[in-house]
DNA sequence: ACTATATTTCCAATATTATGGAAATGTCAA
DNA sequence: TTGACATTTCCATAATATTGGAAATATAGT
């Protein structure tokens, strides 16, 4: 991933809103779940929710499918994959031990 | 981490001026680099500097100490390591092997 | 005390982002 | 084709972030 590239999708988790709609999409699983779910879940008003999902759509953080009225959203998983190999990459050059939290050789 | 804390530290990354800044932390190593040799590295105005690295620091992705008349900056690795690891388990509920890019084990 | 260097603070201009009501668009069902 | 519902677009307002020159502060050497 390009640093510019990083930059956009940091931004498009960097708000509270959309922090908090990625985390409800990622609860919702694969398929995702409707705009109108996501609005009445999270409080937040139907203009205001658009212009978060775009911007996390526009990062590829977030897919969109229509199906009949409703517009079905997902978290993309790849997408936040590639995010968090970004920052791997760029933070543990010379300190892999420091910056793999979840690198635990069998702990249980 | 919190939600509004990752918001922060999210935020703090978001920028293509302090990306970079802290990419370049990183390679400077756990000594971390003095403000002017950012600014010269980076090419940036020393007040735009000062902001940015105050942007980090207050993140706490980045620490500074004093020496002499050098204000050294460094890499908070334990900061990003505590980002990497919200957005793992944020991420992978349910999707562990989506998102563990690095945890391949023995490809080579 | 004076000078030089490093960095920050002050501040004002500019740019970008976020918010949500009202209106428009898209889709379905009857 | 009308009516109901889901979502988006339009748009104006408000809030927040970015920029860098000029001045202030900190430190060290003489």
């Amino acid at each position: 991933m390009e640093s510019k590239e990083a930059v956009t999708v940091l931004a498009s988790l960097a708000q509270e809103t959309r922090l908090a709609i990625f985390r409800h999409l990622v609860t919702a699983g694969e398929d995702g779940t409707s705009a109108g779910e996501i609005a009445t879940a999270l409080d937040v008003p139907a203009p205001t929710l658009s212009f978060h999902l775009k911007e996390l759509e526009r990062a590829s953080i977030i897919n969109s499918r229509r199906d009949g009225r409703l517009i079905y959203y997902s978290a993309n998983y790849a997408g936040m994959k590639a995010l968090i190999a970004f920052l791997t990459e760029d933070c543990c050059r010379g300190h892999p031990d420091v910056c793999f939290p979840a690198k635990r050789r069998r702990t249980s």
